[in-house]
DNA sequence: CTCCGATCCTGATGGC
DNA sequence: TGCCATCAGGATCGGA
């Protein structure tokens, strides 16, 4: 479900309307794993300090409590639900963050595939320390996929999703790109010019702000942290659009398997 | 090392 | 209505 703009959203939204810095009251831990067991103590022994930031690296939602902080991955299903005051807890509902001024937050992931777990600084946490390049960050360009391309042999739509050539790119904003990048998701990733990786770099620059301005994509389970969906979904170009008149050129849409994930594109616009 | 299928888990959907 | 198969936005693991 979520990638990085719907990621971000939840950051967005939350740093709107929490009033940082804010003490932590308690953590309500009512399992005690999602993908990783959870270190409970070490996360129980966040309460009483003081919330100083809201980050993101990739797909990760950092609650930074300067240095240190509790790290959030929403895997397909996961939600951050903020209520002024204590609302009901639903099914799926699996941990609760409680803040001063009456301020909770919630997480349900019905399908449990999130992490949550302590960092001790963001640079040397296991499942951050080798993620590759932010997208939107300075440190990405044509200039890095073309070399990271190279030598590799796998659909260059496998390689966008891989975490460690670029940060936060799903299957939803993998499909999107490489049809405005006019690129087929088959294509061998060694096989690139160096103009198609600009293209694939800046409409992925393009794509990844449109979407957070519209709040992310709510294909299914994604909501805002006030229940609301988002508005992307309503511009996708190919995802979930099989069988369905290319908008550019009339000629339906594909769809096939790719590494076992539903990838979509438009067979005469990208080659 | 790279690549890909299987896997974790629950819920929604569609066919029979 | 019930039952079963399939599919879903992610990421790791192990075998090829």
């Amino acid at each position: 479900m979520p990638e990085l703009p719907e990621v971000e959203t939840i950051r967005l939204e939350l740093l709107e309307k929490l009033p940082l810095p804010l003490r932590l009251e308690k953590v309500l831990l009512r399992r005690k794993d999602l993908r990783n067991q959870f270190p409970i103590r070490q996360i129980k022994a966040f309460e009483g300090k003081v919330l100083q930031k809201l980050l993101r690296r990739s797909k990760y939602l950092l609650f930074d409590f300067g240095e240190c902080g509790l790290l959030s991955h929403l895997g397909m299903t996961g939600n951050w639900r903020l209520e002024k005051g204590e609302g009901e807890l639903y099914h799926h509902d699996h941990i609760r963050l409680i803040f001063e001024s009456g301020f909770s937050l919630t997480y349900q992931d019905p399908r449990r595939f999130g992490y949550f777990d302590v960092y001790k600084s963001i640079q040397t946490h296991s499942l951050l320390e080798k993620i590759g390049p932010e997208p939107l960050g300075g440190d990405f360009s044509g200039t890095v996929l073309w070399k990271k391309t190279r030598k590799r042999s796998a659909p260059i739509k496998n390689l966008l999703m891989n975490q460690q050539i670029v940060a936060g790119v799903g299957n939803i904003y993998a499909s999107e790109v490489l049809f405005r990048a006019r690129v087929k998701p088959s294509r061998r990733s060694s096989s690139l010019k160096r103009e198609e990786c600009d293209q694939i770099v800046e409409e992925l620059k393009k794509l990844l702000k449109e979407a957070i301005a519209l709040g992310g994509s709510s294909f299914d389970d994604f909501r805002h942290a006030s229940g609301e969906k988002g508005d992307f979904q309503k511009y996708f170009s190919v995802y979930n659009q099989a069988g369905k008149a290319c908008l550019k050129c009339g000629t339906p849409i594909r769809k096939k398997n790719f590494a076992g994930r539903s990838t979509f594109w438009c067979p005469h616009c990208q080659s």
